[in-house]
DNA sequence: AACCCGGGGTT
DNA sequence: AACCCAGGGTT
C-alpha cells in the first residue's frame, strides 16, 4: 500500500470511529483489515509450525524482550538438544545455559528448566492449560501465560505484548498521548476473534511488526514507554561477561574471573558474584566459582 | 511507579 | 551511538 492510499484509508477508518464509536461496522472492519494482511504477509516460525505446548513454552520465555529474528536459531538449537519436559528436567544447568548464551536474560534459562521439573514432577509431564497455574509459574507472567494459552491451547485469551499495543494505539487512539494498558484491554475483548484465537494473536502481532516500521513511534504515546538504561558499564554486561566466561571455560577461580574480566573494581565482581550465586547461576567452594548443579 | 535483568540487530 | 525487542520480578 502507498503512503498516501494507506494515510486514506486509516483516516477514513478513524473518522467513522470518531463519529460513531465501536461499533458492530467498526469491528469488523478493524478484524478485515488485520486478517487481509496476515493472509497475505503472514510471517513463519518454526515456532509456529510444530505447535506443541513444549515448544510454544520454550519459544514464548525465548521471545521476552527479544526479537524473533534473534530466537528463531535459539529455539531449533534448544528444543533438538532438549526435545521435551523430561529431557530439559534432567539436564545439567551448565547444558541449558550453553544453548542460551548470547540470546540474553540468563534468569530465563534457569526458569525454564524450573518449570520443566515442575511439570514433571507435579502435573505428570503435561504442561496445564490454566492461567492461573502458568503464572505461578517461575519467569511467567500474565502476558506470558495468556500467549501460551492462545498459542499452544488456542485459548481464547486477553493480553497485550508490544506488537498488539502498536495495533490498538494505531487504530482506536489516533489522537491520545499516556494510554493505559487497561484502556487497550477493554478494547481487545470486544475484538476477539473466539473462532480462532491463535491466527487472530498471529495476526494482531504481524500487523503491529509491519506497522512498527511504517510508525516506529507509535508506543511512545504508551504510559508505559520508558527510555531503558545504557547496556554499556551495565552491570549486566559484568554480569554476562562473568557467566560467559564460566560457561566457555568452566570452573574457575576469583581471581582469574577478576582478570579476564578486565574489571579493574575487584569489589563490584565480588558483589556481583554474591548476587549470581543467590540467584542459582554459580556455586563456588574453595575460591573455584563454576556453573550451578 | 520505577528499576533491574542481556545482548544483538537495526537505524 | 541510540533504540528496541512475543516481559517478569522486586522494591
Amino acid at each position: 500500500m502507498s503512503k498516501l492510499s494507506e494515510k486514506i484509508f486509516i483516516n477514513d477508518f478513524h473518522k467513522v470511529y470518531k463519529e460513531k464509536g465501536l461499533t458492530l461496522e467498526i469491528i469488523e472492519l478493524f478484524k478485515k483489515i488485520i486478517y487481509d494482511y496476515y493472509r497475505n504477509h503472514k510471517r513463519k516460525f518454526p515456532f509456529r509450525e510444530r505447535v506443541t505446548p513444549y515448544n510454544v513454552l520454550v519459544s514464548e520465555i525465548m521471545l521476552q524482550q527479544t526479537q524473533t529474528g534473534r530466537v528463531v536459531e535459539k529455539f531449533l538449537k534448544f528444543i533438538q538438544k532438549f526435545p521435551d519436559f523430561l529431557t530439559l528436567s534432567s539436564a545439567s544447568l551448565e547444558e541449558v545455559l550453553g544453548i542460551w548464551k548470547g540470546l540474553g536474560y540468563n534468569r530465563r534459562a534457569i526458569a525454564l528448566k524450573k518449570i520443566a521439573e515442575i511439570v514433571i514432577n507435579d502435573f505428570n509431564g503435561k504442561l496445564p492449560d490454566s492461567l492461573e497455574i502458568l503464572k505461578s509459574f517461575p519467569q511467567i507472567g500474565h502476558n506470558t501465560a495468556s500467549s501460551i494459552l492462545a498459542f499452544a491451547f488456542n485459548k481464547a485469551v486477553f493480553f497485550i505484548e508490544t506488537n498488539i499495543r502498536r495495533v490498538y494505539i494505531y487504530f482506536f487512539f489516533p489522537d491520545k498521548n499516556k494510554i493505559e494498558d487497561k484502556e487497550i484491554m477493554s478494547i481487545i475483548k470486544k475484538t476477539i476473534d473466539n473462532n480462532n484465537p491463535r491466527k487472530w494473536y498471529y495476526a494482531l502481532m504481524d500487523y503491529g511488526v509491519m506497522l512498527k516500521k511504517t510508525h516506529p513511534e507509535i508506543n511512545k504515546r504508551s504510559v508505559l514507554y520508558r527510555k531503558q538504561s545504557p547496556f554499556k558499564g551495565s552491570t549486566r554486561q559484568v554480569r554476562g561477561k562473568i557467566l560467559k566466561l564460566l560457561i566457555n571455560e568452566g570452573p574457575m577461580e576469583i581471581t582469574k574471573i577478576q582478570e579476564r574480566s578486565k574489571i579493574l573494581d575487584k569489589e563490584r565482581i565480588k558483589k556481583i558474584l554474591v548476587q549470581l550465586k543467590q540467584e542459582g547461576f554459580i556455586e563456588s567452594r574453595d575460591g573455584i566459582v563454576k556453573i550451578a548443579k
